[in-house]
RNA sequence: GGGCGGUUAGCUCAGUGGUUAGAGCGCCUGUCUUACACACAGGAGGUCACUGGUUCAAGUCCAGUACCGCCCA
C-alpha cells in the first residue's frame, strides 16, 4: 500500500475509509478455527432496525472494539459476531405511524403488505447501520453477520419454544397483563415505564340498596366504575362492619353490588372503602376471585368503552371519566375530589397509558429457569462487572415473575402452535406442521400472534451459532466470552440470555458480563432531543474523526458508571490524535538516515544513554499496567495512562531530549554503541501505537505503516494484527528512572526561574549543580539540562564540595540536587528565601507523619516490608532535604 | 415502600487500603522556540458531603446522616 506524505495535521476523512477496507479485503475480522487455542468471542448486542445508531451504540460498538482488537493482537482466534434486531414492537409503531401518514390502517393494507413495509424498512435500516460500524471501525466478522428473522434464528426461537412447551415451562392462559390499546397488545412487566402523575382522587357517594343512606368509595379511575362489581372494606374498621353483607347502587346504571369485607382493603387509604373492577385493576381481580364475583370488561382493546360502559360507550377513557365525575355531581354524590399523586403506566414504545386486561396470553414459567441463572452466577461461572450489578440482578431474579411472551402484532416471530379447527387441539411444533397431531384434519391453523422480541433475543448468543444444530462454530465458539451492553437492559437481555442459554445448551452462555454506563451531556444531563444536546455518532465522526470520538468514549470511562460527552472531551480526544500525528511526524523525519542505513534484523542495540533507559522502562511500565487494566476491564484507566505517557513522557521530554542528539549523533554501526535516539524514538513509538491500536485504529495503522520498522523483518502488513506489547523486565531502570526525574526537577527549577525573572528566550542564566547520588547521571545529562533549560552549568561538583555561599547568590533545593545561581536582585533573594522557608515548613509536615509511623512498632511489624522500606527511604530523602534547607536558610542569616 | 449508585479542583470526571489525591476543559502569565497554536513553557486552584468506626495505615473498607440520581414495586 502506498503512502502519501504526512500533512501538517491529521485529516481523518479518506485514511479512515481507506484503512477499513484495506483490512476487510484482508480478512482480519475473520478468526481461523484453532481447535487447540481457546478463543476469545463476542456476540454483539444486535441494533435495532429503527432507524441509525446513536451514540449508545458507539459507545458499546467502541467498548467490544478494544476488547476484540487488544485479543486479537495478543493472538488468541478473535471472533465479534455482528447482528441487527427485528425488534418487534419498535419496528411495527414506526410502519403503523408511515401507514397512518397515508390515513391507511394496519387492518387496511394486511398483514402481507404490511410485513412487505416492514422488511423494506429493516433492510434499509440494516445497510445504514452496516455502514455506521464500518465507519466506527468495528472489526466484527461479517461473514457471520445476523438478523433475528433469519432462517437460523426463526428455527432456533421455534425449538426453543417447542423444548419449553414440552417441558410445562411455557403455557398458556387467561391472565391480567399489560395491555397498550395504542399498539394494541399485550406487553411484559419490564415493558411497562411507571411514572409519577398529579392526578385525583374522587370521593363517590355509592347509595346503599335499601336506601338508608350511602358508602363513600374513592378511586382514581371514575371511568371504570361501569366494570365495578363490589364494594370492599376491611373487616376490622369498625366504620363499615355493620355494612357488611348488604349492597349498594352503582348510580351510573342502577345495578346492585354487594358490600363484601377483604383483607387488601387498607382503611387508612381514602375513606376505607374501595370499589372492586376485577377486570381493570390486578389487585381487584384478586379480590374478585376471591369472592366470586363476576368480571365486567368496559373497554374494547383500543381503550375506547365498550356495550358495558351504557351511555358511554364509544367513547375515550377520558371522555368517560369526565361524564362519570359528572353525573356523580349533578346527582350530588360526588362528595369532594382531593388532588392526588399516584403512578401510572405507559407503553414503553409509544408512550400510552397501559391499561391492565384480561386476555389469553401464553407465558413462560421463569422460575425454575431463574432458579439456575442465580446459581451460575452465585458461584461465580458467570461474572459481572461491575460486581455490584449482581445484587441488582438477584434481586430482581428472586422475585421474578412468569413472562408474558405472546405478542398481538404482526412483525416478528410467528408463535409456533397451530389450532385444529376439527378437534380444537393445539399442535406445536418446529416445523409448519401439515396436520393436527391429534386428529390428522389439515384444518389446522397458525396462532396469529407473534413472540416478545426479546424471546429471540435470549437466544442470540447461541442462535448465532448455529444452534439447535450442532455446527463447529457451537462447538468451537460456545460458551462466549464477555457480553457487553448497557446496565438499562440487565432484565431484559442478559438475565434472560443466562436462563435460555443454560436451558438450551446446558452451559453458561458467557463468562463475563460487562456492563457500561449511559451517556450523558457535558453537564451530566442526560441527553434528549427535547434539550437539544444529543450527539450524533456520524456528526461527531465527521468533526472530529472515529479515532477521537472513540477516545473520548474510553478515556474516564469506568465500567458501570455512566459518562459525560461533549464538544470540549471530543476536542481533547482529537488534540490528542493529532499530538501522535505531528510526534510520528516528527520522529519518521528524524530518523530517515538511520532507518535508511544498513541492516536492522538484530533488533534494537541496547540502551546505554540515560534518557533511552529511561523512556524504555517507562514504557514497560506502561505495558504492564496497560495489561493489567485490560484484564480487569479498566479499559478508561488504561486510556488514560496512555495518553499520558506519550504526551509528557515521550512527547514533552522524551523527543525534547533526543532532538539535541539528533543535531549531532551519527547512526552508528551495527554492533558498535549507538549515539542516535533514533531506534528509541521509534520503538517506543512503535509500541506505543500498538498499544493505542485498539482505542483509536485508523490513525495507529495510518502512523505505524509509515514507521516500518527496519529492525524486524517479520512485521505483520498490519498493525491490527501486530504483537500487542508485553512489558520486558530486563528494560525496567529504575536508576535511570530516578536520574530522569532529577533531570526533569532541575530544567522546571531553572524555567520557574525564567518565568518569575521573565527572562527573554534569547537570554541564558548561569548555574552551578549540586548534587550526591545522582552525581555521574547528572553529568552525562548536562548537555540536556543546559538546553532545555537555557541555562550554562558552571559546574556540577559533590555536594560535599560546595563552597561558603556568597552573598549575592541563592540556592534552589531539590529532592536530589541543589542549584546556585546569582541573585537576580534583592527582591529575588528575599522571595527565593521565603519560598525556602514554606518549603522547609512543608517538608517538616510530611516527615513528621513518616517518622511518627517508623517509630510505631505496630506499623514495622504489621505493615509489608516493601512499605516500610519506602517509607525509610522516603524519611532518610527528606531528612536529607530537610538538612540541606535548613543549612541554607542560616547561611543565609 | 424496597434496592442500587453518586457526593473528590470553577465544570465534567478518574482514582481496585500504602509516599505529596490526578486528568481534561476553564482560569492567570508568557511564547508563532523548525513535530504539533488542535501547540509549548510557567502558575493558581482541594477541610475528598457530614459523623462515627475498623486498621499500623482510609478519598478508598464498615455503619449512620444529609442531599442528588437511577431501578423495582
Amino acid at each position: 500500500m502506498k503512502h502519501d506524505a504526512l500533512t501538517k495535521a491529521y485529516e481523518p476523512g479518506h485514511i479512515e475509509r481507506k484503512w477499513y477496507t484495506f483490512w476487510l479485503g484482508r480478512g482480519y475480522f475473520t478468526p481461523k478455527i484453532e481447535p487447540e487455542r481457546k478463543p476469545f468471542v463476542i456476540v454483539m448486542p444486535p441494533p435495532n432496525v429503527t432507524g441509525e445508531l446513536h451514540v449508545g451504540h458507539a459507545l458499546t460498538m467502541t467498548i467490544e472494539d478494544v476488547l476484540i482488537r487488544w485479543r486479537r493482537m495478543m493472538g488468541d482466534p478473535t471472533l465479534w459476531v455482528p447482528g441487527t434486531d427485528h425488534s418487534g414492537i419498535a419496528v411495527q409503531v414506526l410502519v403503523e405511524k408511515d401507514l397512518a401518514a397515508e390515513g391507511l390502517t394496519r387492518d387496511q393494507v394486511g398483514r402481507e403488505e404490511f410485513l412487505r413495509r416492514a422488511w423494506e424498512r429493516a433492510v434499509r435500516s440494516r445497510k445504514a447501520i452496516e455502514q455506521q460500524q464500518h465507519l466506527i471501525g468495528a472489526s466484527c466478522d461479517w461473514t457471520r453477520d445476523t438478523f433475528t428473522l433469519d432462517d437460523g434464528p426463526s428455527r432456533a426461537v421455534r425449538t426453543a419454544f417447542v423444548n419449553l412447551y414440552r417441558k410445562g415451562l411455557i403455557y398458556r392462559g387467561d391472565r391480567m397483563v399489560n395491555w397498550c390499546p395504542r399498539c394494541q397488545t399485550a406487553l411484559s412487566d419490564l415493558e411497562v415505564e411507571h411514572k409519577e402523575i398529579a392526578g385525583s382522587l374522587w370521593h363517590f357517594r355509592y347509595p346503599l340498596a335499601d336506601g338508608s343512606g350511602y358508602v363513600t368509595i374513592a378511586t382514581t379511575r371514575p371511568e371504570t366504575c361501569y366494570g365495578d362489581t363490589a364494594v370492599a372494606v376491611n373487616a376490622s374498621d369498625s366504620r363499615y362492619d355493620t355494612l357488611i353483607g348488604r349492597c349498594v347502587i352503582l348510580p351510573l346504571n342502577g345495578r346492585q353490588i354487594p358490600l363484601i369485607a377483604d383483607e387488601a382493603v387498607d382503611p387508612e387509604f381514602g375513606t376505607g372503602a374501595l370499589k372492586i373492577t376485577p377486570c381493570h385493576d390486578p389487585t381487584d381481580l384478586e379480590v374478585g376471585d376471591r369472592h366470586g364475583l363476576p368480571r365486567i370488561d368496559v373497554f374494547n382493546p383500543d381503550g375506547s368503552m365498550n356495550l358495558n360502559a351504557g351511555q358511554c360507550e364509544g367513547m375515550t377513557r377520558e371522555q368517560c371519566r369526565e361524564y362519570v365525575v359528572r353525573t356523580f355531581e349533578s346527582q350530588g354524590l360526588l362528595e369532594h375530589t382531593a388532588p392526588y399523586g399516584h403512578s401510572v403506566g405507559y407503553c414503553g414504545r409509544c408512550g400510552t397509558d397501559i391499561e391492565p386486561r384480561i386476555s389469553t396470553q401464553w407465558f413462560v414459567h421463569t422460575q425454575p429457569l431463574a432458579d439456575e441463572a442465580m446459581r451460575v452466577v452465585r458461584e461465580g461461572e458467570i461474572r459481572i462487572v461491575p460486581e455490584h450489578f449482581a445484587r441488582v440482578y438477584f434481586t430482581w431474579m428472586e422475585s421474578i415473575k412468569d413472562w408474558c411472551i405472546s405478542r398481538q402484532l404482526w412483525w416478528g416471530h410467528r408463535i409456533p402452535v397451530w389450532y385444529c379447527r376439527d378437534c380444537n387441539e393445539i399442535t406445536v411444533s418446529v416445523d409448519t406442521p401439515v396436520a393436527c397431531e391429534h386428529c390428522a384434519s389439515g384444518q389446522v391453523e397458525q396462532d396469529p400472534d407473534v413472540l416478545d422480541t426479546w424471546f429471540s433475543s435470549a437466544l442470540w448468543t447461541h442462535s448465532t451459532l448455529g444452534w439447535p444444530d450442532d455446527t463447529e462454530d457451537m462447538r468451537y465458539f460456545y460458551p462466549t466470552s464477555v457480553m457487553q451492553t448497557g446496565y438499562d437492559i440487565l432484565f431484559f437481555w442478559v438475565a434472560r440470555m443466562i436462563m435460555m442459554g443454560i436451558e438450551d445448551t446446558g452451559r453458561i452462555p458467557f463468562h463475563t458480563v460487562y456492563l457500561n454506563g449511559l451517556i450523558r451531556d457535558e453537564h451530566g444531563q442526560k441527553m434528549s432531543k427535547m434539550r437539544g444536546n444529543v450527539i450524533r455518532p456520524d456528526d461527531a465522526i465527521g468533526q472530529y474523526g472515529v479515532d477521537a470520538l472513540r477516545f473520548a468514549l474510553t478515556t474516564g470511562n469506568s465500567p458501570g458508571n455512566d459518562l459525560s460527552l461533549g464538544p470540549g472531551k471530543l476536542e481533547a480526544a482529537r488534540n490528542f490524535v493529532n499530538k501522535l500525528w505531528n510526534a510520528t511526524r516528527f520522529v519518521v523525519h528524524s530518523t530517515d538516515e538511520w532507518r535508511e542505513a544498513g541492516d536492522r534484523t538484530a533488533g534494537i542495540p541496547a540502551p546505554t544513554h540515560l534518557e533511552d533507559r529511561w523512556i524504555l522502562s517507562r514504557s514497560q511500565r506502561l505495558a504492564r499496567s496497560v495489561w493489567e487494566l485490560m484484564e480487569e476491564y479498566q479499559i478508561g484507566e488504561a486510556a488514560r495512562q496512555m495518553h499520558d505517557f506519550v504526551w509528557t513522557e515521550y512527547c514533552d521530554w522524551y523527543i525534547e531530549f533526543a532532538k539535541l542528539r539528533l543535531r549531532t549523533s551519527t547512526p552508528g554501526a551495527p554492533g558498535s554503541e549507538c549515539t542516535t535516539p533514533a531506534p528509541y524514538l521509534t520503538s517506543v513509538l512503535d509500541s506505543s501505537l500498538r498499544l493505542l491500536h485498539p482505542f483509536m485504529p485508523f490513525v495507529t495503522e495510518e502512523l505505524w505503516q509509515h514507521l516500518k520498522l527496519p529492525y524486524a523483518p517479520t512485521t505483520p502488513d498490519s498493525i491490527m494484527v501486530a504483537e500487542y506489547p508485553t512489558h520486558d523486565p530486563a528494560l525496567l531502570d529504575p536508576s535511570a528512572e530516578r536520574a530522569i526525574e532529577t533531570v526533569i526537577d532541575i530544567v522546571r527549577a531553572l524555567r520557574n526561574l525564567r518565568a518569575e525573572r521573565k527572562t527573554d528566550a534569547a537570554t541564558w542564566l548561569e548555574a552551578h549543580l549540586y548534587s550526591a547520588s545522582v552525581l555521574t547521571e547528572l553529568q552525562q545529562m548536562l548537555p540536556s539540562i543546559e538546553a532545555l533549560s537555557r541555562t550554562r552549568i558552571l559546574g556540577l561538583n559533590h555536594r560535599d564540595e560546595r563552597p561558603e555561599p556568597s552573598s549575592g547568590d541563592v540556592a534552589l533545593i531539590l529532592a536530589d540536587a541543589d542549584i546556585v545561581v546569582a541573585a537576580g536582585s534583592a527582591e529575588e533573594a528575599s522571595r527565593i528565601r521565603e519560598q525556602l522557608q514554606k518549603e522547609m515548613e512543608a517538608t517538616r509536615s510530611r516527615l513528621d507523619p513518616v517518622r511518627k509511623r517508623l517509630a510505631d512498632p505496630a506499623f514495622v511489624s504489621r505493615a509489608p516490608a516493601d512499605v516500610v522500606q519506602r517509607q525509610k527511604e522516603l524519611a532518610a530523602g527528606l531528612r536529607d532535604k530537610l538538612s540541606r534547607l535548613e543549612q541554607e536558610l542560616s547561611d543565609l542569616e
